[in-house]
DNA sequence: ATTATTTGCGAAAACGTTTTCGTGTTGAAA
DNA sequence: TTTCAACACGAAAACGTTTTCGCAAATAAT
């Protein structure tokens, strides 16, 4: 077992010093050619790698990203990741990955564990316990400490940092359009409570949606879940509830849920009243995942391009990593954040007519 | 904007030493009581913590575990995630992710970004196209540089490392061997080339249950997929394949496929010549992911327990790095891997009877 | 032959810690 | 009064880099 070498070790190796190991292996015109060349052979041949941890001590920064979501298994969040690591990657960028398991606690330790030095910026997607206790301060802290964070899907307006976000309303209103111009005259939408922000702007669009069509929102056909039914080990409570849901308002022709879970399991229940789809009943849910991919009949769905947001949070974060640099440099200027909109796209397949 | 306190501010703004300083807030008895408390409070007041980088350069180690994966957007890859996270958050331990994207080269060079210090150790997921090349260069210079790896579900044999694997011979078997009980006589299976690994066992444990039920194989009743169909941008082409599959063996009674992808694929086919599931037809796939649960009928699966995977591979991974502090104590000793396996359930939906 | 310039290299500082060891001061024991 | 331990603290090394600066030797210019 060969440990990995250092620099202090070639240069005991060639009797010269440190710096002149250092100076060869990067080329620097300081050093004769001669010494160079010795230096690069016995390197190559040792397999010689600069050691991360020291680069990144002296530089100060880690060319790492923080991310930090809810949940992993997840086709929404794991597609965002792959675009992170997609455009990280090719910046020469590494990926560290924390998760909140939609717990604030655990959010506000991942984030602490990562903060003090890890990583150089946070891309982050934000628990459903911390949108519902509204605090807010772990962010805010982080920010001030002179550390960027990029917000995406799941946002909090307030705060000061660049931001990716799907147009959850305009989505969700073209969704239930689409309901309306196929005929639909009852149209249902199987949503989140309120306090996680896409569930609300979702409802928000099918609101609009239907106003702006002149037919008159029934509250009885609004269904609220709560989103400790969302896990999977809970299928049976979610599926009984939308059962209930259903038996009391059998005029529905037309179903929005604000994400696939909710559309499959819809549709589960629609099967067992022996009503057709899209004949009897159309449905159209959010989020282009799997599932919608391979229901049958296959969903039409709201597809939210997750590889996308991913890639263009890791483009914002980056840019203003390698921007601060220069700030450093120049006095601080203004700081100026953005909100990327990434444009929704209805895909239309068998449960809408 | 304040920028992270360090030990050297607080020490020149309390006029002590830098040791004073870090004994101090190690509570060391070396300080007395007055000092230290004056250092407590201060350090409190800025909310002082040690920089992660600097500790992991001292102590030569950064307490963080590499992950190299050929893909996360897939359930079994994300929940084996999760149950790495899981145990490596509790031991305090940071996870950072790497995506070999199926690709060899993407996975050397991953591993080798991670292997310069980033990291104490491996748990990885070998890559199609590595399989496939039989190099393996890479992780035996990993672990001759003396950082451990354990490698999971795609392993290689011939690696001395740690692993944990699926049964996927017996749950192969297992599987089919209901298909056998349940009546079928003429079983069919979806495999993948025989150069992936779980392919490979999956059929073995296909032709074994066949075997000891005195069926004789049929070969023509063997259909191997390329991997590249199985991304999502080929989905056709994959229906296609098993579709021509299908009308040249149309006495199949019964499908074994070995994942979920071609389960589901394979459902839809059989559906479009009106058969009957599970009534003419019965089928069991392998990973019980969402496709599982949600497809229609619900699918017989085998089920391979991914966050179990995920967590025990973490456990063996820390308890070789801790294990390894001690080894530089004492003299070296003998190392010894594990393989451990992990039991397989057979999960019963609605496609069998 | 003397001075000026270039060349090639090493010493040392810095990044932020922890820890070993040394040392001056105090109070107690001799 | 002298000796010794206990106490409280600081200096310095170490982890592995990069980089600035200084310095000697070699070369060029006068």
């Amino acid at each position: 077992m060969k440990r990995k070498v250092t620099l202090k070790q070639i240069a005991r190796e060639l009797d010269v010093s440190i710096s002149t190991v250092s100076k060869a292996l990067r080329h620097s015109k300081e050093i004769s050619e001669d010494t160079r060349e010795k230096v690069q052979a016995f390197a190559k041949l040792y397999n010689y790698r600069p050691n991360n941890i020291a680069l990144s001590l002296k530089n100060r920064k880690t060319k790492t990203i923080g991310i930090i979501i809810p949940e992993i298994v997840h086709h929404f969040f794991s597609k965002v990741i792959r675009g992170i690591e997609l455009i990280a990657n090719s910046r020469g960028y590494n990926v560290i990955i924390g998760l909140s398991n939609e717990s604030f606690t655990k959010e506000v330790i991942n984030m602490e564990m990562l903060a003090n030095g890890s990583i150089d910026g946070f891309i982050l997607s934000i628990s459903k316990e911390t949108l519902l206790q509204q605090d807010f301060h772990h962010f805010n802290e982080t920010i001030n400490q002179g550390m960027p964070i990029v917000m995406f899907d799941r946002v909090i307006e307030e705060i000061n940092c660049d931001k990716v976000i799907v147009d959850d309303l305009k989505g969700s209103k073209k969704a239930v359009e689409k309901l309306i111009s196929n005929g639909c005259k009852n149209i249902a939408i199987i949503t989140t409570k309120d306090y996680v922000s896409v569930g609300r702007l979702r409802t928000q669009g099918y609101l609009e949606a239907l106003q702006e069509n002149k037919i008159s929102a029934n509250k009885s056909l609004i269904l609220k879940i709560d989103v400790e039914l969302d896990s999977e080990d809970h299928l049976e409570d979610l599926e009984n509830e939308i059962e209930q849901f259903f038996k009391k308002n059998k005029n529905i022709d037309g179903i929005f849920a604000v994400n696939e879970l909710y559309a499959v399991t819809a549709m589960k229940v629609v099967r067992k009243y022996d009503l057709k789809i899209p004949d009897n009943i159309q449905v159209i849910g959010f989020t282009d995942g799997v599932l919608s991919k391979h229901s049958r009949p296959g969903l039409t769905t709201v597809s939210q391009h997750a590889q996308e947001m991913g890639e263009k949070a890791a483009e914002l974060l980056i840019e203003r990593l390698e921007l601060e640099v220069e700030k450093e440099e120049y006095g601080e200027e203004e700081e100026h954040y953005q909100t990327v909109v990434i444009e929704t796209e209805l895909i239309e397949r068998d449960s809408t007519k």
